[in-house]
DNA sequence: TTTCTAACTTGAATTGATTACAAGTTTATT
DNA sequence: AATAAACTTGTAATCAATTCAAGTTAGAAA
C-alpha cells in the first residue's frame, strides 16, 4: 500500500471511520487486484481468510471506504456495481463479451467545458464499451 | 420525431422489431422529454394514455429500442437505470443533490487513445457528478 | 378476406443486488 | 477497568429487473 497504516488511520479518523481488520483486508484486496471486482468476488476472496465474514460487512466497508475517498464505484455494468481504488484519471473499458473491465489512460481534466463553469464537478468518469482485443480477434476468426 | 414513422418501421423491420403502439408512445415520450427518465417515470406517464400498460412492457419496449439503436441506457445513478434518446456525442452530468441529469457538449471522439487501437469501441460515455448550479448556489448560501 | 404465425402485451411470480435492522463485539479514549 | 461509539454479523426486507405462461395483435401468405 502506498500510504502507511498509521497515516491512513489518521486520515480516516477525522471522518470517524475506523480501519478495522475486515476493512483493511478489503482495501488491500482491491489495491492488489486491479480487476474491478464485484461485491461477490471480494466477499468470496476475503472469506477464505475471515470465514465469519458477512456480505453486509463487505457492503458497509466499501461504503465507508468510498466515503473516505479511497475507493470508487464503477457503474459501467448495468447491474452489479464494481469497485476500484481511487487513482489518477483513467477511463474504463468494459468488454461486452467477457465482461472484463480494462483501464486506459485518459486526461479527463482536459474536458473542462465552458458550459459547466457554474457546476461543482466532484467525479469524472469515462466509460467505453465494446469488444476487447481478445474477444474481437475471436469474433473475426469465427466469421471466416 | 426526426425520422418518419415509415422510415422507422422499415429500419426496425430488418431486426424483426415492431413499432407497436406502446413502443411508439414510449419512444415519443423519451424524445419529447429530455429528462433522462426512469422506467417508473415512463410507466406513470404513458399509463395516463394507455391505462392497461404493464411495467414489463416498458422494460421490454426499452430493451427493443435499445437493440434497435434508438435509445441508450444511462447507468450514472448507482441504482435505477435512466434512458436517453441516442443523439450526437454528449456527456451527462448528474447532480448528487437534486438527482437531475444534465447534458453537456463534449467531443468524445477526440479521446482516441493509442492504447485502445485493438479494441472495438461501440459505446462511449462521459459521466460527471457533483452539484448543479442551482444546488451549488444553495449550498454556498447556507454556509454563510 | 381469412388464416397463420411470429411478435407483442400483460400480470404474477421470481431473481438478485443492496439496504435496514437489531443484537452482540470490538476498539479507542478516559 | 469503564464507557461509548463504531463495527460486525445474520436475518429480513426492499426494490429494480427478468422470467414465464397465457392471451392478444399484426402483418404476410393464401
Amino acid at each position: 500500500m502506498a500510504v502507511s497504516f498509521e497515516e491512513l488511520t489518521k486520515e480516516l479518523k477525522s471522518k470517524n471511520i475506523r480501519l478495522s481488520h475486515q476493512r483493511l483486508k478489503i482495501l488491500e484486496f482491491i489495491y492488489n487486484n486491479k480487476i474491478h471486482p464485484t461485491v461477490d468476488e471480494i466477499y468470496k476472496e476475503i472469506q477464505k481468510e475471515i470465514p465469519t465474514l458477512s456480505k453486509t460487512t463487505v457492503y458497509n466497508s466499501l461504503n465507508a471506504l468510498i466515503d473516505a475517498g479511497l475507493v470508487k464505484v464503477i457503474t459501467i455494468g448495468e447491474h452489479e456495481s464494481r469497485y476500484d481504488i481511487v487513482t489518477e484519471n483513467h477511463g474504463h473499458f468494459k468488454c461486452d463479451s467477457c465482461d472484463k473491465i480494462i483501464d486506459f489512460e485518459i486526461d479527463i481534466d482536459a474536458f473542462a467545458s465552458k458550459e459547466l463553469k457554474d457546476f461543482e464537478i466532484i467525479y469524472k468518469d469515462v466509460y467505453f464499451k465494446g469488444l476487447c482485443p481478445d474477444c474481437n480477434k475471436m469474433k473475426n476468426k469465427n466469421l471466416k
